[in-house]
DNA sequence: TAGTTTCGTGCAAACGTTTGCACAGCGCGA
DNA sequence: TCGCGCTGTGCAAACGTTTGCACGAAACTA
């Protein structure tokens, strides 16, 4: 039913060979006629068969992006920002979901693997010896894992925990609660090391609570333990934790900032509107969406590039720290601390 | 470099037609050159193209899914459910967004049109006609707005309206406000006419405020001309404006629910974290997505059904709403009121 | 035993494109 | 006049599948 090739060669009398460069290599073809096919196409409602190109070009302008959970509004920004940078360039994203599931992602990534160009592969939770293997089966960016010999975008989240327990630090707490993430989520890990030694360099301990459900509900579970193990203070994985646990933390009769502070991490649209306004970790998102585009479709050209990306993170203080039982110090810069790495200026500039 | 049909074989030695067989319809080959063929073709990786196997049968077995946009928290779960919906049937979900634009809606049905085998349209923005237009050019299920001669999956906002005008009536509030919608939303005019008649039943005043962006700065903008028209108590196009308009208000020294009463529509989980927890018309998002999803799928099959689901809501009662100054009824019924459709009982039940 | 059905397989023509190659026509410099 | 290069077009072979048709062998039926 649909208008084939065929149909606009027969119509503008040429053959569909010439058809074919006017859309694909217009250079090549005279401009008269040009015009004559482009009109027969234009009447004739006719759309290249995107199967077809595929078929012999072996590119189907088609990205996949896979996400532990689309319901996270982590996610949303990042995946926007793909999308339009996708779409740019003639690309659709195919987004799914893993549910978090390590297994999932596999399958996912090789149900993907034959109808995109390519992979981005955001918060991966399988292990880094699978994503080498699996690399091999279809181009991926990982997002959200450093990993060598592959593209990877990160956003610096140690430095980012390092700038919030600095900040509490400042405040004067001394005991502080890291609420982890995910078994297999590197970030976690990532922000685990760095808080440590954020908080050893501060002679402040650190108690490590988790893994956890990146989820309100998952914050909210460990309110209690907070609570028990007499902490003045908390980081939390993400927003979204931070966020269930001063509600966990409210029913157990704490004050949020007063009793304990919490930080979270990412900045999701969300922590503004929460009261008390969440003090967090903000995360370029979306210029890492944009960053993985650009780093597959590169890749594509050029065969085994393996650029990575980091991007900075910075601390933004709202109203759910305060100050802690220790002595204050007011040297905590606050506010506003690190800019965008020269090379990913644009990326890093939301 | 990837294994094709022609390698699995050469490698167990028949024709190519019967690895085909093998696996679009393996009852017609014998059971021990399938199993012959299958190990063959799990040793050598072999996965069908599914560019080429589209190009031949017309099927992608690819969804298209557009939603107005995928940063509103009432859109993951629908999106989930469709992904893992379409999932099992073997089927992939192509999401995009829109940016609440009407313009670029039609770009994408267009674009999307020759790669998937059928598009779930989300809340559109666009016409009815334009909407009609399109769906000849691709199968399109039409969720969130009702539509004859084509299928649909809406939620029964009417009847969720009334619910909760009739909840604001029987708490004493006569002076009540609707915050609109975006233009071109159906589901907007339908709260509206909705709400409208019940306020008449109710003997109550209703100020319609709109049309406006359907997010939290939407709803916290309109904070000012909420006080302004001196109501007690209104009713939000959506969960996102109702808590952005709680914000709004917060900041204009009002209290919810002592001075004015709130109550959104959609029940997103952020609904119960937000203080005071919101008091909102739930919507069956998930069912819908599923639905949708069957919706096309059978659509596929016999040409031309253009079945009409509609999903009852429910009025969640929480704290963002209190006692008005008129005389109370006690006659209200509170919480949950409407079930399921019979015959789409499996959808709605969540 | 002959005829008929069933089963399993092979053959080859599609599906709608892209692209290397060939070739015709033309203009130009020698 | 010849040879050369350039431009625009046609030709046909791919790409990796599916599927209608044909055919041989085996298994029934009469």
């Amino acid at each position: 039913m649909p208008a084939t090739i065929r149909d606009v060669a027969r119509e503008s009398g040429v053959h569909i060979s010439t058809v074919s460069r006017t859309f694909s290599a217009p250079h090549l073809v005279n401009a008269e006629t040009r015009s004559r096919v482009l009109a027969c196409a234009e009447h004739l409602g006719y759309r290249p068969n995107r199967a077809a190109r595929a078929l012999i070009t072996g590119r189907t302008h088609n990205i996949g992006l896979i996400v532990a959970d689309i319901a996270n509004p982590f996610f949303p920004p990042l995946i926007k920002a793909a999308e339009s940078q996708a779409r740019q360039r003639d690309y659709h994203i195919f987004v799914t979901d893993t549910n978090e599931d390590a297994s999932v992602e596999e399958d996912l990534v090789r149900a993907l693997a034959k109808q995109v160009d390519g992979v981005l592969l955001c918060s991966p939770r399988m292990s880094n010896s699978l994503i080498e293997q699996l690399s091999r089966e279809v181009p991926l960016v990982v997002v959200n894992r450093q990993l060598t010999g592959l593209p990877t975008v990160v956003m610096d989240v140690a430095q980012g925990a390092r700038l919030a327990i600095d900040h509490l630090n400042g405040l004067g707490h001394r005991r502080i609660a890291l609420v982890a993430g995910p078994r297999g989520s590197w970030t976690s890990r990532e922000i685990r090391r760095s808080a440590m030694s954020a908080a050893r360099a501060g002679d402040a301990d650190l108690t490590v609570i988790g893994p956890n459900q990146p989820t309100e509900d998952g914050g909210m579970a460990v309110a209690e333990q907070i609570v028990r193990a007499g902490v003045t203070a908390v980081l939390a994985y993400n927003d979204l934790m931070a966020i269930g646990l001063i509600e966990g933390l409210t029913a157990q009769g704490q004050r949020v900032p007063e009793d304990v502070s919490v930080v979270g991490i990412d900045d999701i649209a969300l922590s503004r509107l929460t009261r008390p306004k969440l003090t967090t970790v903000a995360t370029p998102t979306a210029a890492a969406g944009r960053a993985a585009v650009d780093m597959l479709l590169a890749h594509g050209d050029d065969r085994r590039t393996t650029a990575q990306i980091t991007l900075q993170t910075e601390l933004v203080i709202r109203d759910s720290t305060g100050p802690g039982p220790g002595p204050h110090s007011h040297a905590d810069p606050g506010g506003v601390v690190a800019t965008a790495l020269g090379d990913v200026a644009s990326y890093a500039k939301e």
